[in-house]
DNA sequence: TACTAAAAATTAGGAAGCTAACTATAATGG
DNA sequence: CCATTATAGTTAGCTTCCTAATTTTTAGTA
């Protein structure tokens, strides 16, 4: 994720237009901010969740579970949910280290031979007991300096960006 | 970064909300969704650039030589300006990458041997007029769907979200 | 002046992701 | 009904980042 800290500024963007003409500057700052802003609120999220033992990945895969009916799911759902590759999640200790600390169980399906289960265990689900509403309260204040009409602005733009992103293919 | 693929809906979340009343739903869909185009759209920048034989960190090297007078820096400056550790900076082939394919160039400083300077050539240069107008483009095709007025919103609510970002601490 | 601090680059070792290849099992269709 | 194809999980090898330690050089100070 872009990592850049220095964003240019106007007069930068105004060097930069002399030789590339075609460059729209607000254009320019509106996506570099944007980016950057998810960046630090990511890098924020991972930061309060370090605290609780959990990485962003451990996480979702104990989210995932708790949103299905039975607390099961697969691997490579879970996978594809997540958004991380199949080997990822068994490598990298993902569902390794959640099981090692007792938070999701494997059982084997005997229906498919090929496919393991996983469940949240009790355990897993105190863990999100303990850390869903602090996240949840601390998400509340974050996000309270936007009004609402704001708020729809917001949405609206982002649900635009995602339409046009086929842009960069 | 967020890689999350299947964002909750409504739904899940009202599901969530029976268990932990704290949860304000609006704001976590904002906060999701706003992480979740961001990293859609760095993505499909890397994607971008890959067509260029640019990885999101070289380039970022090229473009911060190029905002210098002289088109010269330091690898500690590089680093820091780009949000990587000076040790990423050096490994990783972003220095040694780029000097092997003759878009930057290392020289020694004979003030200060303890640093090295580092000047984007000719090629590097090049490369950049390759890339730029391109990326402007499309850039500015991307971000045309945001009216002014919205994109007077958009910085407001990212700037009051920077401001808040001590609440993950 | 000589000793200690700080600073720049690098190196060592490790984390967390990827793709592609491999193994075992299940499903399909000629 | 058996041969092919597809699917689930894992493994191998690579990439790109990190922190902490090391080396070299400079700056600051007693």
């Amino acid at each position: 994720m872009l990592q850049l800290k220095d964003l240019p500024d106007k007069a930068i963007l105004e060097k930069f237009a002399s030789r590339y003409p075609e460059v729209d500057i607000n254009a320019v700052m509106q996506f570099l901010h944007l980016l950057g802003v998810a960046s630090e609120l990511s890098v924020g999220l991972d930061n309060f969740l370090r605290r609780y033992d959990l990485l962003q990945g451990r996480w979702w895969v104990l989210i995932l579970l708790m949103r299905e009916d039975s607390f099961i799911s697969s691997p490579s759902k879970l996978a594809e949910q997540s958004g991380v590759s199949r080997a990822t999640m068994t490598m990298t200790g993902l569902l390794d280290g959640l099981a090692r600390e007792g938070l999701i169980q494997r059982i084997v399906d005997e229906k498919d031979k090929r496919q393991t289960q996983i469940k949240l265990t009790k355990k897993g689900q105190q863990k999100l007991d303990e850390v869903m509403p602090d996240y949840y309260q601390r998400l509340g204040q974050l996000m309270s300096v936007i009004d609402k009409e704001q708020g729809q602005v917001l949405m609206d733009v982002l649900a635009k960006l995602k339409r046009n992103l086929t842009i960069f293919d």
